[in-house]
DNA sequence: TTCAATACATACCAACTAGTCTGTTTAATT
DNA sequence: AATTAAACAGACTAGTTGGTATGTATTGAA
């Protein structure tokens, strides 16, 4: 009953998204994204009870898909179990490879959020760092696996290099942003490829 | 003649940066920049001509402090220019040690205008590309110096690990705000300088 | 074919927005 | 003491904001 809603919906977050990288979320008004949807105020109340849920619903839309990412990843460098480093590297490379070839600057909507926090609700706020908190996990993961088979070569704080991750892939897109030329996060994460890299040695078998 | 100024001046200044890093720009009215001043809307809008005006100021007095501390930072280190690489490596720890003991995440104006660009004038967001041009500019020179007496193990481009140092600034800012712990950027800034010192090795003279 | 729930349209509103205007206070100068 | 420019005070405004109220169109089910 009724007519399907689901188009309108998706064309409201999407097009709310691509407004936030322009405006932020105090900057985007209700009204400009009726413009860019096409749509009217009625729709969009109909769909979101206030603009907060939307925020809400976009913020979890992309946590979502941003963890899917990750598990993807996960997924495709399995068969490199029997090496944790080679799986660990082949992991950022699977990034590497995603982000490669970007002509515009990636952004995050993470860094959108966390840069007006009062605009949020607690439940949509703790909804970005508890996804920060899987990517933590899961890579303080992969390097302990590493860490069975390998040493470092300076000592290292796991959970601290286990953030370094997504710490590069923020920074990047905020200096690519910020320089308005094509997207650096590849080119970043080669760096922290590099670093797992020189990083660990394999463990000298003392026999 | 008249009364002085600057005190009122300073004081928006202050109070308005504190602003926007909770609520952005777009979401900080001169109302509540006026409420946390105790200030009025005339006394505003005599240092400043309209909100825009406000921003350009904001970003030219942080822009200048950072290149500020970049450059003391390259001043203390100086007495290491015999050995390039222990100088890059001393640079990085001016700033680690700089940043140790925040209890507060540190917020970034750049990151702050960056992610809603299109509330500022092109010359106020160039005058934000232009300061991490700078950053790449004294990086690039650091390195540059290294690689007189240094290889790399793994092969670099020099641009891209100049700007990585910006990036992890940047990134740590993100991570730390987003998580609403304390400040990690000095974590993330050793992870940097280990990078540094694992990727670099002396060059061997062939005699 | 009627019904009823979903999906949308539009006029409207109170609160807030940046910015203006006119006047007043302050304090060094003459 | 009078002057003058700088520094500020506060009422006002035109436009925008998120949100509402009420009505209409669409569509599958009975």
């Amino acid at each position: 009953m009724g007519r399907d809603g689901k188009p309108t919906y998706d064309k409201i977050l999407a097009e709310s998204k691509a407004l936030l990288f322009e405006n932020g979320f105090s900057g985007t008004s209700i009204d400009q994204i009726l413009q860019r949807t096409g749509i009217t105020k009625g729709a969009f109340f109909y769909h979101f009870k206030t603009k907060s849920a939307l925020a809400k619903a976009l913020i979890e839309e992309y946590a979502k898909e941003d963890i899917l990412h990750m598990n993807e990843a996960l997924k495709k460098t399995k068969y490199l179990e029997g090496d944790a480093l080679e799986r660990l590297l082949q992991f950022i490379q699977e990034f590497v490879d995603m982000m490669s070839g970007l002509s515009e600057p990636y952004s995050c909507l993470y860094a959108t959020y966390t840069y007006e926090p009062s605009q949020f609700d607690e439940e949509t706020l703790r909804h970005i760092s508890e996804t920060i908190l899987t990517w933590r996990k899961t890579m303080e993961q992969l390097i302990r696996d590493v860490l069975q088979d390998y040493d470092t070569k300076i000592e290292i704080d796991i959970q601290s290099l286990a953030d370094h991750t997504v710490v590069i892939f923020e920074g990047a897109f905020v200096v690519s942003k910020a320089l308005k030329g094509r997207d650096l996060t590849a080119d970043h994460l080669k760096h922290l490829k590099n670093y797992f890299q020189l990083l660990f040695v394999r463990k000298t078998t003392e026999d």
